[in-house]
RNA sequence: GCUCCCGUAGUCUAGUCCGGUCAAGGAUAGGGGCCUUUCGAGCCCCCGACGUGGGUUCAAAUCCCGCCGGGAGCACCA
């Protein structure tokens, strides 16, 4: 069985027990509306280009096309889209491997990868195709004459060279008889086009420069376009995903089928774009901003990538219930991190247990306090089945600043321990549980370091029984916020997730 | 400028294709209360929207037209 293709494994599979096949999403959110025209096996593709790690952005790609796969049975392609790019986007060899890192964290179940550099020998070969049919030509304009004449919507004197004539061009472009610039490989469609965003556009181009998997080994590069016409037909794909940014694109696929005589053809769903109130996405420059040092690397929680978020303790499950709440509509949408903040809280409030975190100490003295050696606190007050943790307590404690400025002269509560007018010589006044403000302490403590959101640390000290915590937990420190354990040795380290 | 797309509360979203069950549902944020030895969680209540003008219709968030607002494309980037 398992040596069948995935389709012949389904087709099997409707047979002998088609219950199995109705899949339910896993996600617990609103159902996405139907995938139009589905008939077999769904194949779908998601095409990052290399040139940094996957951030909170892609993720809406990602996750909708791995939600419509899982939920049809279908095959979910990971085509890593590296064409030469450009001088402005260039590729990061590194980020072959963060994409399939952030991929994989993401919980998308990807049934193949395949890599655009690889498929040349198939571009070439169809590029031949499409000019000896007259559907597309080279033209040596340079590019600024190319798009004046775009503008004003006439033809150049290339444009009317036979397909032989084309065929022989194309030829010498492959065999190096042309530098970079001086000719490329357009789509005949019409100079008059109402929309002249659509009006003969670039398929091939020179590039002289390296490509980190396969060298100088092709000078002659496809552009997005006509790469896609080709392999979303030679992959089968189904239903292509894309931004709204990329609708032009979709024409671009379909007259080049045209000529092409391709028949079976994807469905293209758009969706808008996702903006964030905190931050500015963009992958190359990140990655410039790391390789100039001004972020820490790509786990930075300034990235926003998709390792800064599981470093910060951000669990994917929210992450997804919250992406896919935007479903699939072409509207735009601004979004402030509060939301994901407000679905993580929800998956992660009852897991991490309590601690008590001390951000910029202030060291008081209490007066008056009975013999008492330590108190115990609830390691989760929702849930006293997991028991109690022991502070050590003595006359010498450590309070928030911020707490002992606001509070200072006042009776309050150190929580789980003591009431006392706060102060430089704190008094003691009792034990019994008031309703006064409640806040954090520490008196036996380990230095700890928590690394925010925008990259700042708030250095403190926090209980010693966080030192027994394991590298990953994610922990609430009371009054504080919820964090991930990022390490532990003479103190400890922790990323803030949200409050 | 040309071509195309979008417009439900502070924010996100359901409903719009096939008009009535929508005096518009959910989430988040905000306000109030309960509970709680956290400013966390939980529970209850409240606030708050169909961009605008016209038309069609017994009936329009849903259909048609104009306007306004926002966005995208017009790269030898993806």
């Amino acid at each position: 069985m398992n040596r069948l293709s995935l389709g012949a494994q389904r087709e099997e599979l409707e047979r002998i027990a088609p219950e199995l096949l109705a899949r339910k999403p896993e996600t617990k959110p609103h159902e996405l509306p139907e995938l139009p025209n589905v008939r077999g096996t769904v194949v779908m593709r998601f095409a990052p280009y290399p040139s940094g790690p996957l951030h909170i952005g892609h993720a809406r790609a990602v996750l909708l096309n791995d939600y419509n796969v899982r939920r049809y049975g279908g095959k979910f392609i990971l085509a890593y889209d590296d064409t030469i790019g450009s001088e402005e986007k260039p590729l990061m060899p590194e980020a072959y491997d963060l994409i399939a890192e952030g991929m994989e964290w993401l919980g998308a179940e990807v049934h193949e990868v395949i890599y655009k550099s690889d498929r040349m020998p198939a571009f070439y070969q169809q590029a031949d195709l499409l000019i000896a049919r007259g559907g597309a030509y080279v033209c040596e304009c340079a590019s600024q004459e190319l798009r004046a004449n775009r503008e004003k919507g006439v033809a150049c004197a290339h444009r009317g060279r036979t397909p032989d004539e084309n065929v022989e061009l194309w030829r010498r472009m492959l065999d190096g008889g042309y530098g970079e610039g001086e000719a490329v490989v357009r789509l005949k469609t019409d100079m008059r086009h109402p929309n002249p965003a659509f009006r003969d556009r670039v398929l091939f181009r020179i590039s002289e420069r390296e490509h980190p998997r396969v060298g100088t080994r092709y000078r002659v590069w496809p552009l997005l376009e006509f790469s896609w016409a080709v392999d979303d037909h030679l992959l089968g794909v189904t239903h292509v995903l894309r931004g709204k940014d990329l609708v032009m694109e979709d024409e671009m696929e379909k007259a080049i089928w045209d000529y092409l005589g391709v028949q079976r053809r994807p469905e293209f769903i758009h969706y808008g774009f996702l903006f964030f109130k905190e931050m500015d996405l963009s992958k190359s420059k990140l990655a410039k901003d790391i390789r100039e040092g001004r972020l820490s690397g790509v786990d930075d929680p300034r990235t926003w990538s998709l390792q800064s978020l599981r470093r910060r303790g951000i669990r994917r499950e929210a992450l997804r219930t919250f992406i896919l709440s935007f479903g699939m509509s072409l509207t735009d949408v601004e979004v402030s991190a509060e939301n994901l903040y407000a679905e993580n809280r929800k998956v992660i409030d009852p897991v991490a247990n309590r601690f008590f975190f001390v951000p910029d100490p202030v060291r008081i003295a209490i007066e008056g306090l009975p013999d008492i050696r330590e108190v115990h606190p609830p390691v989760h007050p929702d849930f006293p089945e997991r028991g109690t943790r022991t502070l050590a307590v003595s006359p010498t404690a450590y309070v928030p600043r911020v707490d002992y400025l606001a509070f200072r002269n006042e009776e309050i509560r150190l929580k789980d321990f003591c009431n006392v007018v706060l102060d430089e010589r704190a008094r003691f006044t009792g034990r019994g549980v008031k309703d006064i403000p409640k806040i954090q302490w520490v008196c036996e403590a380990v230095p700890m370091r928590v690394v925010m959101p925008d990259g700042a640390v708030t250095e403190g000290l926090a209980e010693a029984n966080l030192r027994a915590a394991r590298i990953g937990d994610v922990v609430q420190l009371e009054r504080f916020g919820f964090v991930r354990i990022d390490a532990i040795d003479g103190g400890i380290t922790a990323y803030l997730a949200h409050r």
